[in-house]
DNA sequence: AATAGAACCATACAAATGTATGGTATGTAT
DNA sequence: ATACATACCATACATTTGTATGGTTCTATT
């Protein structure tokens, strides 16, 4: 049914895909600016012709109107910044080590990012090996909640329990024992808690 | 540190994350025509308050340009279709029967839906009941990828197998058996594949 | 009574945005 | 050699969009 697109078409609409996940999908200016256009005429041309293969649907006259019409059926990798350890702690890495490939259906924002689990310390929580914990490192984390902390440069994911002088982090595994942070510790880091678990079922078609 | 938003301003900024959520943050035209303003620069003195609170931050000169501060720290009701059953059937309900609260992370387009998992029978799949299943209407489901189906009214999610001139849904938990579909089975619809598991791990603040 | 803020409107304007038309160059299929 | 699609540009134009200013009404506070 759809036509093949040319290359510079195919750029252009996986920059489509990739800045509406994002947040907003370019105006043409935008577009051309970042292809080197000189003139939004030459977006709108493309742009008309990958419509008219059908990988897209304008909105005439709405700004940014844009629609992907595979939208589900497309998978968009992330950046994951490293893996976490559910049992014992993992190196997180600085930079982005990894992607996974969400569907178009996860918006990524800005300050938040993904890690990928390893161990099983969590499946009482029902979290395992493969699963992407989204990671907010700029909420607060209550009592009860499953963060991200760092401890001695090595990064788990586990329950926090706050207590009285005393923060712990539990496993949901009784294999595995709780430990124990004094407010004194110096080599203790939060990084975030953890706002959801995702694991993707089905991958990418066409 | 942030102010108390008016009624109106929190109106505005309940609009602007539904509107998100969805797929583009609004003009302040389209802000004015869902309020029954017959100008822009109510809306703009709104925007103008509601950014002095703290609550969002505006792009200048760029159109949508919309940001909201809390982002991730935000949960958005989104509609649950129905629940559906691991292991025996539930039945699927035609309108909105709940919401869930999804971070912002999550984008749902148009022609995705929600259902919410009960029943264990797809605990070694390791979905258990209150997940989120994300469905996909429009995927070509393959054998092997978990579907969500009616079988005489009622909805269940399992994995896909394809044989000859059978479908069978298969649950994980071999307690249950197969159920085998003939191509001539009249009962049977195949509502959408499974692309994603979504679990909330962490309740809205603020 | 005076003041201040909230809520709304009309008007105006510059820039951004989508759209249309005509033109040039290049490669490819017929 | 001709025809055609792709790729790009310049120019032009009507809306859309964000922004600014001044004015009106209402309510709550001092």
């Amino acid at each position: 049914m759809q036509k093949e697109l040319t290359k510079i078409q195919q750029n252009i609409l996986d920059y489509l895909v990739e800045q509406r996940s994002k947040s907003r999908t370019p105006t043409l200016a935008e577009i051309a600016k970042h292809f080197g256009y000189k003139n939004r005429s030459t977006v709108q041309q493309h742009l008309q012709a990958i419509e008219r293969k059908g990988f897209i649907k304008r909105n005439p006259k709405i700004s940014r109107g844009i629609e992907l019409t595979f939208e589900n059926n497309y998978f968009i990798p992330h950046p994951v910044l490293g893996e976490v350890a559910a049992g014992n702690p993992l190196t997180i890495y600085p930079d982005s080590i990894d992607t996974v490939e969400l569907p178009t259906i996860a918006h990524v924002p800005n300050d938040s990012f993904l890690l990928k689990v390893k161990g099983d310390s969590l499946k009482d929580a029902y979290i395992f090996t493969g699963d992407i914990v989204i990671v907010n490192p700029n909420m607060e984390a209550e009592s009860g909640q499953f963060v991200v902390a760092v401890l001695d440069n090595e990064a788990v994911v586990k329950r926090l329990i706050k207590k009285e002088n005393v923060i712990e982090l539990h496993s949901e595994n009784p294999e595995y024992e709780p430990i124990k942070i004094e407010k004194t510790h110096s080599n203790f880091q939060l990084v975030g808690v953890v706002i959801g678990v995702y694991r993707t079922m089905a991958k990418k078609v066409g």
